[in-house]
Formats: structure tokens, C-alpha cells, sequence
RNA sequence: GGGCGCUUAGCUCAGCGGUAGAGCAUCACCUUGACAUGGUGGGGGUCACAGGUUCAAUCCCUGUAGCGCCCA
């Protein structure tokens, strides 16, 4: 038996400060890696290429909660890849976003009282570009602060010249190829930005609205009760239609009907379409007003006047002769409207009921205005036909999503994809390059000579007026940044690039074009995984919103907390497409795990723990020293091993249970008796090797303080940790007896504080541990280890039982041996007595 | 109406055909020499419900309920 190490102060000195502050070190740490050239990528160098592009955000955008989150997943697996060695492409950009900067510089120019049509085109577009130089880099300036490490170098923006030209070629070669044309159809019209939207850009929201019954006069003298949920686009009717089975109605088929208000004579007809069992079952028929009766006129060749104009007003041009009623209602809005028409009818007495109708309306997603269906030319992509080899891709698994789940809603949307309407009535986007005669002939070209070239000379040609959906530019991100058309070495080594990581709500926007696009124009996939993550929700669980008044944001996080723990915080709680659950308090709690990284670190310092180049982890001997490096080793593996398969949650875990569980809890606890022996080499040196090695796992993660405590400790020169390879196998010399070992002294450590504390045995008093029936060898492990387990046990000793085990005596087995704690005297035993009667009797109760 | 997902400790979530896990919260104890942004230990679960497959189901299958999302 050996008595416990005497008490020893240590005055080692160390010259790490007390905490790590992030807010000094984040913007150093930041511009000495960019300094360093880490982020460069270098197509000339033999690596292999991993390239992620990173979903542009718009220019407009300020960072919120989700760029953090996507940011530091792209991120972590860009760092990743970095230190295995690939050369690295993560290409970094932002979107015009069309609509969205329109309406930034509308409002700046309404405070000066000026109109964007005041302006003319050209000066308005003017202004844009002066605002995207002032204020353009607001975003991308944030995105450093998460410290996102993209080739900032190649930063690209949607209307650069380069992605321009390859816009205007992709339009051309589609409409060429008869994929891109003009056609005259129904779209969703938004009355406030006075532009057609594509059906994306729609969303429905459930509306208190009625449903109207109308009595129409049928010849003859009989009548049809129609139900409608917007009665005033009846100016424009033409039909009324009932379906062909409908006993109901079935005699009525092929009469004509007198329609209230205009008295224009419009034809019952039969159709699969009008419900038997919705409203009266009798519909009426507006195809320039209604989705469902376009397609009724069409099969029934009704003729299609318009009744509302762009702003939605009443228009009756297209009406022909009309009572003087109706006449009044010109220019009127159409819910004004709508009031009148009922009353009149009512007046009439051709109103039968108004039934509370609730129902989903459709809305603009960036207006949130009603959606009204008009008539008008717009080019179309043929997304039909496009679609088809994406659908491929995805099923031969050569793209492959991340949750596979997100196939299906792939699929769903792809197998019944409807033209994408890909013209705006806006400004500000790149404009369509198609030029009409003035007979009314298109010419779609590259440029204005092209076009002229085709027309012929002296014909006086316009350029079409609108501008392309923002998506239609994005649709070609993957290429369109590496200089396509050109033919570069960029785009030689990058494309197709690997890991495409995004949010759910752009999968049909966004993910699906770029398929599309790229199988079209590049003849091969543009990413081989769409890694989809979740929605940042606040702690309840709820959407951020600001009429919630719940947004978090991050740079006040980061300010607060520092951005490793912000970083830690979203990829640790990112299940594989999980919903990330964030707060204040999340970020802070995880802020802890960052100070105890600091901690320990500045512990090893004290105590003369220094990288030592020289060590080789399959020279240790003592136990402990292989144990850890062992440790480390399957930590190492479980690491690597989730981040292949984009379980970045998982990582997360394993780097925290490594560092707080087995490095600091054991090991350290461990080495504290190791250092003042004769080992003490060999546990320094282990030491920083396997701070090392964790600093490298770490990085990706959390790559400030990582980097800090490298630099500090000299593993490498300054900011190099970021260029420092991934850790890889760590030999260790018999690790499974080491394991072995050093298990059992941890659960004999673990048994004695339960049972202390079970028995409420002061932490202040030691006592003896003895050990029955325990092998020799058992005997022998414990005797090696007395330090340690005398300090973390509080035994003042330990060794065989001889004899009978001593009276008021705790036991606890532990593999071939049981574990005695004699406690005469270390607790007031009667007090233990009525603890446990009055617990017994709890239990019994 | 169609599709997808979820339901495991008070909360947030892992897990997996073979003895239920983590973090947080909670309770008790501890100014032990890196860290009170800390340490140690405890309590707490019919794994939504009902059937089925199986020697064995929290896990696989079917259905039900509740919640969420997408599409119409």
C-alpha cells in the first residue's frame, strides 16, 4: 500500500490569457488566413477538386439565421476537404434578384419623391448599379464574419459580363432548339409589381372568403344557379358549364343563358370539370380569369375576353356592347368591383345566397398581393422536355439527395412540371435578347447585330422591353461562374463540382433549373449530392419572422458569444435535415464548450506540454498514453466517418465527447499525478500530440479557437492550422490491453463516487478501498494507479481484503472482484439508517 | 383531397431486432491545485396507440390518432 502523493502547488506559468476572446482574435485569425492564400483555389495543381458553390444570396440580403446555418456546413465540409488535401473550389457570388433590388432602389426613390418611370430605364438602371457598388457588399462582408472561407478572389455576380453572355447563349441555343418561345396564355399576374410571376413564385393562403349563388336565365323560361367565389369576373364569361352526367342539368346542355348584367347569350356546356357536388354544380365559365376555365374555353373553343387590366381594375374593352351598369364599372378595382356587382345582383334578385366560403387564395410571394390570372404574351421555357434527363440523373442515382427523402418531392414536382414562364415586366435583370421588326417579327440573338444581321439591313429594330426570372441566371451558377461558354481550365478541373448544400424551399426554384441546365448545356450533372438542411427556428420551435418580433441575429450572437460557439450551436444541432432550434441561451451554453477547449489547453501549457515533432504515437508505452491515443484514434475514424456521409450533427458530437469526456475528464485528470513523476515525458508528449490532433478534428468546426491554440503551441507557423492535414490513423502499440486497462480504472473510479455519494460520505474524507477475490493482475492495476484514483476516488488506500469484510461496509462488483468500502466513522451512521427507512418506506408507499 | 415527415426522460434530440442513451433542465454534494462558462453523483421513460411478423419489437409490417410541411 502506498500513500497518497503529497500536496504540491504548481506556479508553472503559462501564457495563454484567462478566456479566449473571440471578438479580438476572430477578424485577426480571419485575414491571416486570407492573407495566407487558404482560400485560393488552384486549378493548375494535381489535387483532386472539391468544389461547392455556394447558393448566391441575393444582393440585397443582409445575414439572417439561415445563412449561418447553411454557411457553416458548407463550410465545415470545405475546411474538410482542404485538409485531406483537395484543392479546393468554394465559389462564392451573389444574385441581382430582380424583383427584390427593383423594389430596394423603388423605395429609396420614392423618399425623393422621384418614380422608377419618372427616371426612364436607362437612369433607373443606373441608380441600381450605384446602390449594388455602395451596398452590394453588405452580404458578403457578413459571410466573412461566420468565417466562411470561399475563393473570395472569384466572387461572381449574376449580371457580371461574363455570366451574361453565358445567359444570352443558353437563350438563344433553347430557342433555337425550339425550347424557349413566345406563347399567349394565362399567367399569374401580380398587380402590384405589374409582372407575371411563374407559378413558384405563388402561394396560396387560406382566405374568409363566400361563395356567391347567382341565378342565370336560361332560354326558355327555366334557370341555372351558378356558384362562384369571384362574381364580378361574370362580365367575362362565356359559358356556363355543367358536368355530362348530371341528371340534374343534363336537359339543359347546349341551351343558351342570358348573362345577368352584360345580357350577352353565352352557351351551357357539358364538362368533367364542373363538380356535381361542389356549390350548385353548375360553374361559371371565365377563361381570361381562371387557370381551370382556360382550360374549359380551350376544349370548348369559348372566346376569351379580358375584363381587368395589369392593375386589376375593370377594363371593358373586350366586352363589346354593354348596359349602362356595367359601363359605370370601368376602371374601377376589382373588389370595389365586386361590391357593386353583388349588391346590383342582389338588387336584381339574382342573387340567391352568399355561403361563408373559406378557401385558399393565391398570392404573391413578394407582394403578398391576390394573384390574378390574365392573358398576355410571355416567353416560356419548355421545362417538360428539360426536366425529362434530370429525372434520369436523380433516379440512376448519379445526383444523389441528402435525406434521400427529398427525391420524392423531387420527382413529384419534375413528372408534372408545367412551362416556366421565364419573362418579366421588370428593369432591373438581364433583358431578353430578342428584337421585333416593325411588321411584328421576332429575331432572337446574341446581340443587336446579330440581330440586325438576321433582320436584314435598313429594318429599324426595338428590343423587347421585359427581363428574365432571376432563377433563369441562377439555373446556370454551376457553370456559368466557371467562364462557360468559354472554354477554361476552370471549368476543365471543377465541373461538375460535388456537394451542392440548400434549404428545402428552393429545391423546384433552384436545385431542379441547375439540373436541368447543366444536363442540357454541360452534358453531365452540375453536383453529385444535394445535401437539403432544415429551417433555423427560434428555441419553441417557431418560424422567425419579424412581425413575430423572434428573429435571431447572428451577428449579435457572434458578437456575444463568439462565432465558434454560434458555429458549434447549428451544426451540432443539425440532424440530418432536421429543423435547427436556435436561441440565445443555445449559443451561449455551447459557448462553454469553447471556453473548456481554451481551458484545458492553457492546463497542458502550465505544465510544460509543448508539441514534441519527434514523438511517434507506436513508441508509447504506459497505458494511460495508449489508451488516449487509442481514444483518439476511434474519434478520429467516427469524425471522418460522419462527415463523409454528411452527418454533421454527428461530428459535432464526437469532438465534444472526445474533448470534455475522455481528453479532459480522464486523461487530464489522469496525467494531473503523471506529470510529477518519472512518465512525465512520455505523458507531455502524448498530451500534445493528441491536442494536436484534436485542434485538426476540430477545425472545420469551430476554426477560430482551433486555430488560435495551434498557432500559440507552435504546432505550425501562424494561420497554417487551416492548411494542416487531417488527422489520420494513429498507430497505437497494443491498444486493446490499454483499454482494457485503463476501463477498469475508470469504472472503479466511477463505482466508488457512486457509492459514496449514495451514502453521502463528505468528499472531504478519504477512505480505504478493498478489493475482494480480486486477481493478482486486478491487484497489480490498481497499485499502479493509486495516484490517480486516490485523487479522483478519494481512497486513502487500496489493496486485498484479508479477512472477513469489516462491519458497515459499502460493496459494489466490478468484473472478478468486489469493491469494499469500509465507512466506520466517515458517515453518521444513524442518520444513514433513517435516509434509508425513510426512502424504503417511500417505496414501499 | 394527394404526398412526405414526426411522435423516445420536464425540454431538445440520438439510437437500434437482443439489459433504453446524450445535452440541457432538475435535485444533492463540492471554493479538489485548468475551467463555477466548473466538478461528482442521483432522480426521472408501458420508446403515441392497436394489431401483426419473430425465440425476441422502441426498432420491421399494417392500421389509428395527434402534430408539422409540401402539393392541389
Amino acid at each position: 500500500m502506498r500513500a497518497p502523493f503529497p500536496r504540491r502547488r504548481s506556479f508553472a506559468l503559462t501564457t495563454l490569457d484567462k478566456t479566449f476572446e473571440p471578438a479580438s482574435a476572430e477578424a485577426r485569425l480571419y485575414r491571416g488566413w486570407e492573407d495566407s492564400g487558404a482560400f485560393t483555389a488552384n486549378p493548375a495543381s494535381n489535387a483532386a477538386p472539391y468544389t461547392i458553390m455556394i447558393p448566391p444570396p441575393n444582393v440585397t440580403g443582409s445575414l439572417h439565421v439561415g445563412h449561418a446555418l447553411t454557411m457553416t456546413l458548407q463550410d465545415i465540409f470545405i475546411r474538410f476537404r482542404r485538409m485531406q488535401g483537395r484543392d479546393v473550389l468554394w465559389q462564392p457570388g451573389t444574385d441581382h434578384a430582380g424583383i427584390a433590388t427593383q423594389m430596394v432602389v423603388e423605395r429609396l426613390l420614392d423618399k425623393e419623391g422621384v418614380s422608377r418611370k419618372q427616371l426612364g430605364r436607362e437612369t433607373f438602371l443606373s441608380r441600381v448599379w450605384q446602390w449594388k457598388a455602395e451596398s452590394g457588399g453588405t452580404i458578403t462582408q457578413q459571410l466573412r464574419r461566420l468565417g466562411a472561407s470561399p475563393d473570395w478572389a472569384r466572387e461572381r455576380f449574376t449580371m457580371d459580363e461574363g455570366l451574361s453572355a453565358a445567359v444570352r447563349e443558353v437563350f438563344c441555343t433553347l430557342h433555337d432548339q425550339g425550347l424557349i418561345y413566345q406563347d399567349k396564355r394565362l399567367v399569374n399576374w401580380d398587380t402590384v409589381l405589374q409582372t407575371a410571376i411563374s407559378d413558384l413564385e405563388v402561394e396560396s393562403r387560406e382566405t374568409k372568403g363566400s361563395m356567391w349563388h347567382i341565378r342565370y336565365p336560361v332560354e326558355g323560361g327555366e334557370e341555372i344557379i351558378v356558384a362562384t367565389t369571384r362574381p364580378e369576373t361574370m362580365l367575362a364569361d362565356t359559358a356556363v358549364a355543367v358536368h355530362p352526367e348530371n341528371e340534374k342539368f343534363k336537359h339543359l346542355i347546349g341551351k343558351l343563358v342570358t348573362l345577368p348584367l352584360t345580357e350577352r347569350r353565352i352557351p351551357i356546356v357539358a364538362d368533367e370539370y364542373a363538380d356535381p357536388e361542389k356549390g350548385t354544380g353548375a360553374v361559371k365559365i371565365t377563361p381570361a380569369h381562371d387557370f381551370n376555365d382556360f382550360e374549359v374555353g380551350k376544349r370548348h373553343n369559348l372566346p376569351m375576353p379580358s375584363m381587368l387590366d395589369r392593375q386589376g381594375r375593370i377594363m371593358l374593352a373586350e366586352l363589346g356592347e354593354l348596359p349602362e351598369f356595367v359601363r359605370g364599372l370601368e376602371g374601377k378595382d376589382r373588389f370595389a368591383a365586386r361590391k357593386e356587382i353583388v349588391a346590383e345582383l342582389e338588387a336584381r334578385e339574382l342573387l340567391v345566397e352568399v355561403k361563408p366560403h373559406p378557401h385558399a387564395v393565391p398570392h404573391g410571394d413578394r407582394s403578398g398581393t391576390p394573384i390574378e390570372p390574365l392573358l398576355t404574351t410571355q416567353w416560356y421555357c419548355n421545362a417538360e422536355v428539360l426536366a425529362q434527363p434530370a429525372i434520369r440523373a436523380v433516379e440512376s442515382g448519379r445526383i444523389k439527395f441528402v435525406p434521400q427523402q427529398w427525391e420524392n418531392t423531387y420527382f413529384a414536382w419534375m413528372r408534372d412540371i408545367q412551362p416556366w414562364c421565364i419573362s418579366r415586366q421588370l428593369w432591373w435583370g438581364h433583358r431578353i435578347p430578342a428584337w421585333y421588326a416593325p411588321d411584328g417579327k421576332v429575331f432572337v440573338a446574341r446581340n443587336a447585330e446579330e440581330a440586325q444581321a438576321k433582320a436584314g439591313p435598313g429594318v429599324e429594330l426595338t428590343q423587347d422591353e421585359d427581363v428574365l426570372d432571376t432563377w433563369f441566371s441562377s439555373a446556370l451558377w454551376p457553370f456559368s461562374t466557371l467562364g462557360w461558354p468559354e472554354k477554361t481550365p476552370e471549368l476543365d478541373k471543377y465541373y461538375p463540382t460535388d456537394t451542392l448544400v440548400t434549404g428545402f424551399d428552393i429545391i423546384f426554384f433552384w436545385v431542379a433549373r441547375m439540373i436541368m441546365m447543366s444536363l442540357h448545356f454541360m452534358d453531365d450533372v452540375p453536383f453529385r449530392t444535394v445535401y437539403i438542411h432544415g429551417l433555423v427556428r427560434d428555441e419553441k420551435g417557431q418560424k422567425m419572422s419579424k412581425s413575430k418580433g423572434n428573429v435571431l441575429d447572428p451577428l449579435t450572437l457572434i458578437d456575444a458569444y463568439g462565432t465558434d460557439a454560434l458555429r458549434y450551436s447549428v451544426a451540432a444541432a443539425s440532424g440530418q435535415g432536421r429543423d435547427v432550434k436556435l436561441g440565445a441561451k443555445i449559443v451561449e451554453t455551447n459557448r462553454g464548450f469553447i471556453t473548456k477547449i481554451w481551458n484545458a489547453a492553457r492546463f497542458l501549457e502550465m505544465n510544460g506540454v509543448k508539441p514534441n515533432p519527434a514523438f511517434k504515437p507506436e513508441d508509447a508505452k504506459l497505458p494511460l498514453c495508449r489508451w488516449i491515443l487509442d481514444a483518439t484514434e476511434r474519434a478520429v475514424t467516427q469524425a471522418t466517418e460522419a462527415l463523409d456521409g454528411f452527418q454533421v450533427g454527428a461530428y459535432a458530437q464526437t469532438c465534444y465527447h472526445m474533448v470534455w469526456g475522455d481528453f479532459c475528464d480522464w486523461f487530464i485528470e489522469f496525467a494531473k499525478p503523471g506529470f510529477a513523476s518519472g512518465d512525465a515525458a512520455e505523458i507531455r508528449d502524448t498530451a500534445a500530440y493528441v491536442l494536436g490532433v484534436l485542434l485538426r478534428l476540430m477545425h472545420p468546426l469551430i476554426p477560430f479557437v482551433t486555430e488560435e491554440l495551434w498557432d500559440h503551441f507552435g504546432y505550425g507557423a501562424e494561420y497554417s492550422l487551416i492548411a494542416a492535414p487531417w488527422p489520420g490513423e494513429i498507430a497505437v502499440n497494443d491498444a486493446e490491453t490499454a483499454r482494457r486497462e485503463v476501463q477498469w480504472v475508470i469504472d472503479l473510479i466511477s463505482e466508488i463516487r457512486t457509492v459514496r455519494s449514495e451514502m453521502n460520505v463528505p468528499p472531504s474524507l478519504k477512505s480505504p478501498v478493498l478489493l475482494q477475490d480480486a486477481a493478482p493482475a486486478t491487484l497489480a492495476r490498481a497499485e499502479a494507479w493509486f495516484e490517480a484514483i486516490s485523487r479522483m476516488a478519494r481512497a486513502s488506500e487500496i489493496g486485498p481484503l484479508t479477512g472477513t469484510p469489516p462491519k458497515n461496509a459499502a460493496q459494489a462488483v466490478l468484473g472478478e472482484a468486489t469493491i469494499i468500502l469500509p465507512l466506520e466513522g466517515l458517515i453518521d451512521l444513524d442518520a444513514e439508517r433513517k435516509r434509508l427507512a425513510g426512502a424504503l418506506a417511500k417505496a414501499q408507499a
